[in-house]
DNA sequence: TCCCAGGCGAAAG
DNA sequence: CTTTCGCATGGG
């Protein structure tokens, strides 16, 4: 229940955990409280390492999985350093990494992610959450897992709409309901899509882009933050300013170039560099 | 009241 | 290829 996970390299868990790639964390104190999948987490920072309280119990093999320890940041920051703006972010947010979120619930966050904001995104997903998932509970802190696909098809799109999720709501279903009906073929199950893990990442995209409210920018982050495609370069509204404002000098870009421009400036860690960006820009004023 | 938000899909140029 | 629009909803 309670685990101290050894790990001496840089980690900063409140730009971690608080950049806005996943939306299930809030600071209370010196801890942080989360759900990861079906999974009630407490952490913070000790010394010597990273301490997790849990329910239920996890291994270290699983927290180090989830804030992608294996990751040589140090490296990886050296390998994207390219450029002025990202080096003032990673001066700024150092001990910043990505996570290995559960690609179901990726997929899903950032389906209700379009057209929204962190806070609403959040409160979305929570209301789900707590519709459709199951209670848990660690010392005082009650939350609730993420619910399967089964839930969500069954519940359908009126039951999400109720969860301020608007429009969005249709897609979430309709998603729902393929990745649980046995005669759609082609189609993935929460451990199909998983699987997108050991395929390269263009295949992996076009799976992805499969479903209907799946788009690129979706795609995108279901692969950098779940998929381990880490040379992903997604592009939202707050990248696509980044670019025009301090790379193109005001100048007009379309998401598409804006995409294959972070991919070919950053190489094969954009998607690290593009979480700073996207971190460092919402921040600036 | 208007504008915007980690977009997408469809239609039209 | 690109641009434009409607789509729900809450917040500033």
């Amino acid at each position: 229940m309670a685990i101290l996970v050894p790990f001496d390299g840089p980690l900063e868990l409140s730009h971690t955990l608080e950049c806005g790639q996943a939306f299930r964390w809030r600071p209370q104190g010196p801890w942080f409280l989360g759900t990861v999948g079906a999974t009630a987490m407490k952490v913070r920072m000790a010394p010597g390492g990273l301490e997790v309280r849990s329910n239920p119990a996890v291994g270290a093999d699983f927290v180090r999985s989830y804030f992608r320890l294996d990751d040589d940041l140090d490296a990886i920051l050296k390998k994207i350093s390219v450029d002025r703006h990202i080096r003032r972010a990673q001066e700024k947010y150092r001990g910043l990494r990505l996570l290995r979120q559960d690609p179901w619930e990726c997929l899903v966050s950032y389906v209700a992610s379009s057209a929204s904001n962190i806070p609403k995104i959040s409160r979305c997903i929570g209301k789900v959450s707590r519709m459709y998932g199951a209670r848990l509970r660690l010392d005082d802190f009650e939350t609730f897992g993420f619910p399967g696909p089964e839930a969500l098809a069954a519940g359908g799109a009126a039951a999400l709409r109720a969860c301020e999720l608007g429009f969005r709501a249709g897609y979430i279903a309709g998603i729902a309901r393929e990745m649980t009906d046995p005669e759609s073929q082609g189609l993935l199950t929460p451990d199909g899509l998983r699987a997108l893990r050991q395929v390269p990442a263009e295949q992996a995209r076009l799976k992805l882009l499969e479903f209907v409210g799946v788009g690129e920018k979706v795609a995108d982050c279901v692969l950098l933050f779940s998929l381990d495609k880490l040379e992903t370069f997604p592009v939202d509204r707050w990248v696509q300013r980044v670019a025009e404002r301090l790379f193109f000098r005001g100048r007009k870009l379309s998401p598409k170039r804006v995409r294959e421009w972070g991919r070919e400036h950053y190489g094969r860690y954009a998607g690290y560099a593009q979480q700073y960006l996207f971190h460092y820009m919402r921040h600036l004023g």
